[in-house]
DNA sequence: TAGATTGTTAATCGATTAACAATC
DNA sequence: TAGATTGTTAATCGATTAACAATC
């Protein structure tokens, strides 16, 4: 609909304004002006109004500030958090577990049904009422639930083959754990998630700092 | 010594050209031109040569490229990768055994030791031969063992608490999967691990593009 | 009302890219 | 040598901030 690009450093804090604004909720408050959102994200006030206005239709009112029900609202809408669709975690170890047992994500749209691994050990358990079954079947399961994300969290080596397994079964978004690149259709969305790189930016910032 | 700040988007591309990298040099190559780095990272070259001239001594060679040993080498001292530090995890729920399970951080630097929770069903148990203690030895533990650095995998309600604890106990780095704001002394160094943020880039990737 | 707070336009800032001479 | 590839300077681009009129 012609609307222009939103940048990827506003969708980024968008999570930031909703942790934000439901604690807020919580503590029982109505309004809050973009002053106080901007110093609890340490970020200016301008910059959090021109965030707001991209993804929510309801204006702020001068002295009062933005409803914060309605904020909320906006921002999950926004962020698809409204519209929880369902994914698999391949690769069912200690982080693989991890999701299986994690609810958090729910409030985030994301609801984890079932896992795959070749483990004989583990095939066939369950975690969380969570199934974990044979990697044999996920193509089928995939088809038959129409599910559109999958997590990976299984080695290296086996991250793109599963892939690809994947997308042929109709995923459209993935969230890699494995920790290396992948490749991927234009039409399928993949997320790699580098908690090295994080963790280098810790490591980097306590260098800094200190010396 | 008045270098230039590093901009964090610098030193969010090392970890990715560390990788990139790496596997060049199991493959057996020796040298490697900005363009190829370039080419696996979606990035342009003239940007991986400013990059890279930021963290390395090295010179490219005209013709040949950069040999990828040294690079190697300098981006893992620059991100400290050479110096194995010490860590503790806080909450060993299943976050928190997935990183006693996992050694892989150790070619990032990080040697997790031991873990730390209330729940006395699991005080007490061991993961991968690291021990789980009880929270109230996690001052005296830190303290003597000299540690740097705490992963925070407890629930939200309880990371500011235990954040104080570690930083009073002589903590300078803190990794917090607790998904929530936490304040902490300057010279303190907190990254919060906002993986609901990632999810909601994959969710709005998959909107946008299939829209 | 007066003043706090908004939304928007123009200016600034910083990161990325284009252009190109230098080099092996 | 000729040509691939480097490092650097200047231009561009995009994101953030400053300024300020509008509003309740």
């Amino acid at each position: 609909m012609g609307k222009r690009e939103i940048s990827s450093a506003t969708i980024a804090r968008m999570p930031q304004y909703l942790r934000y604004l439901q604690g807020a909720l919580q503590r029982g408050e109505r309004y809050v002006s973009s002053a106080e959102i901007a110093k609890s994200i340490a970020v200016s006030a301008v910059l959090v109004r021109k965030d707001l206005s991209i993804v929510s239709s309801i204006e702020g009112r001068p002295r009062l500030g933005f409803e914060i029900r309605r904020l909320v609202g906006d921002i999950e809408k926004f962020l698809g958090y409204d519209n929880l669709s369902d994914a698999v975690v391949v690769g069912a170890g200690a982080l693989g577990k991890a999701f299986l047992g994690y609810e958090g994500f729910k409030n985030n749209g994301l609801n984890v049904v079932a896992a795959f691994d070749v483990d004989p050990e583990i095939v066939g358990k369950s975690v969380n009422g969570k199934q974990i079954y044979h990697v044999s079947q996920l193509s089928a399961f995939v088809r038959s639930r129409n599910i559109r994300i999958g997590i990976l969290t299984v080695p290296k080596g086996a991250a793109q083959a599963v892939l690809d397994e994947l997308v042929a079964a109709g995923v459209r978004g993935v969230w890699n754990f494995a920790a290396t690149d992948l490749t991927a259709p234009k039409e399928v969305v993949v997320k790699t998630e580098d908690l090295s790189a994080s963790l280098a930016f810790l490591a980097g910032e306590m260098i800094r700092r200190s010396i």
